[in-house]
DNA sequence: TTAGAATGCCTACCCATTCTAGGCATGGCC
DNA sequence: GGCCATGCCTAGAATGGGTAGGCATTCTAA
């Protein structure tokens, strides 16, 4: 049974939803639905990872959330990126690029 | 205080491991010090992480190990990559080279 | 010569994060 | 009415990397 995505590292989630909240503000549901298509079906976030990941997201002063309706009507909570976490945004960008990087290496070395 | 090196992600030290191996069979600490000087030493591998890993790698029939005798006529314990650890290392490489596309993918997306 | 650094292996415990597997409510559609 | 999609949430398991020790041997510099 090949799995259609794979699974995320651990660590990598928090970019992944701080990037996707930098395109705009957005309820929980919706972010999981806007990574799988950013990335082409490639990433599936589960909601057991998505909700508790959101909740130290916002501890942490990254983003803030306000419940709001969406465009059908239903009410649900919106999430918008802090000046903090635009912040955060770039870091872990920064130190995602470093690894990517440093593992470049390591495989080219001979 | 900022560290010298990036904490890995999780999941990625079993291939940085089997990479290290795939040039030559090589005792814990050597392991260590290739990882540091193949990544321009932006990679350090804790011992703590290491040891365990090594022994659940082993378990996993991807390396097999021996005692023996190093250039310095110290003893060590002398990991090899088995036929199963070098498949293990193009699946794991691959499942990286996805996630580095989809992280990719999803840093394009606007 | 002797202290300490480097080499070498190992373990127990901590900690953070993701996944599995549920629960619940509402709304749209057949 | 029943089902699926949308929407939020939680408890607990599993994973795996880090911290902080311990131990023995060899090399090196004061």
């Amino acid at each position: 049974m090949t799995k259609a995505t794979a699974d995320l590292l651990q660590g990598t989630l928090d970019m992944l939803i701080l990037k996707t909240l930098s395109l705009g503000a957005l309820h929980g549901y919706g972010i999981i639905q806007r990574i799988r298509q950013m990335s082409d079906e490639m990433l599936t976030v589960e909601q057991g990872s998505l909700y508790p990941a959101l909740y130290r997201i916002e501890q942490r002063g990254w983003v803030s959330s306000d419940w709001d309706t969406n465009e059908t009507g239903r009410r649900a909570k919106f999430y918008t990126l802090t000046k903090s976490g635009r912040r955060q945004l770039e870091v872990e960008e920064a130190s995602w690029d470093r690894l990517v990087l440093a593992v470049t290496k390591m495989r080219r070395a001979t």
